[in-house]
DNA sequence: ACACAATGTGATCACTGTTCACATTTAATA
DNA sequence: TATTAAATGTGAACAGTGATCACATTGTGT
């Protein structure tokens, strides 16, 4: 990750992220600061803007991040659910619910339409893409005919998911829960939707 | 609404809560500015603080509002639902995500943890009653043995419904439609859900 | 009528995002 | 290799932000 000690930083694009992945983690979201990138990383603060035009696109590149990892986290463990002979449908949507667990300063950002650009380019891709495997991951499970509209089953499983999501990391559900409960919970969650979408 | 035209304002308190709400729907929660709040009320931004004690303690109380607004929303549906004997729990779940259609700026602060004092107490208060409200509204459909834990089919039922909502108002569903359009899409969810639960 | 609590103000502080002329390094070209 | 151009980092500045505090103004209870 180091690089040269001297003028050039030479990774400083990414390590930028990084930064704002560890501030947000630590501190939340919202105080996550230039500045305190910058120092982090330890270069000025006006560096940042060699790469990134705004705060609000760095945001953007974090949440294209995001969306990215779970995307790969999602695609992991539809693969492992094949190879183990379990029910995909149920793995990719643990997994959708697990990474807000363990990631809640990625999850946050995803999606908050008001400190990113949401119609970045290389955003929208990786929304795509993620959109895809979300449907991807529940089409042995969900009959699909239109795979670039959600249908409703689809739209449900998704709502499902992405609700219990956000009410684990924002809202009033499970705050008092070690980990090990909320996936409980997700997991009881997930059968009874199991058996209303097969 | 507007008081008199002397030194003191009369209901500033409350009146900054309605600004928020006007520069929160018109530019995004983000560009909620404590100055420009006070500016819109007509107020020196110090007085500000005369009523609430932080920027945060403002956006609690915006939130805390938005929570009684919602429970009052799926109050009404619920006794419309009953007067003209439909189904309440479709009813209720409506009433939410139409509520996060219609008010989103209420919506987003409702349970943003990392910008409210989630703990302050009439925020719990409400929150409570908004997760009893839920429930309540869910009990016709739903067997509920322990009313102060969620149920299984009652936290599907709220993670379902909060989850579109939230893709409704962050996310990239239904992102071009109309309103009819996403009621319509909020519909047909509802009612693979309601034939999962009933 | 008076004192006192409540409420609003203006000046000021540290901090933020952003810009810009400038410094330093790397890469390309001759 | 020597020289130039592009890329990348810097420091000083700017307006706008949340917050504080002594002070000004108004309302209330005795």
């Amino acid at each position: 990750m180091k690089k040269k000690n001297s003028y050039h930083h030479g990774n400083l694009a990414e390590s930028l992220l990084d930064a704002v992945d560890q501030i947000a983690t630590q501190f939340g979201l919202e105080a996550v600061t230039l500045r305190a990138c910058a120092k982090l990383v330890g270069v000025s603060p006006s560096s940042a803007f060699r790469h990134y035009a705004d705060k609000r696109a760095l945001l953007t590149a974090f949440a294209t991040k995001a969306l990215v990892q779970l995307t790969e986290s999602m695609s992991v463990a539809k693969d492992k659910a094949y190879a183990e002979d379990k029910d995909p449908f149920r793995a990719v949507g643990l997994a959708y619910i697990e990474f807000a667990i363990d990631k809640p300063a990625f999850f946050r950002a995803m999606w908050r339409e008001e400190t990113i650009y949401s119609n970045d380019e290389t955003y929208r891709k990786a929304a795509n893409v993620l959109s895809r495997h979300l449907t991807a991951g529940f089409a042995d499970t969900i009959k699909d005919l239109d795979p670039d509209s959600l249908s409703t089953q689809e739209l449900l499983a998704w709502s499902s998911v992405h609700g219990l999501a956000n009410l684990f990391v924002d809202g009033p559900v499970g705050t008092d829960d070690t980990k090990k409960e909320k996936i409980q919970k997700a997991q009881e969650m997930l059968e009874a939707l199991a058996h209303s979408i097969t």
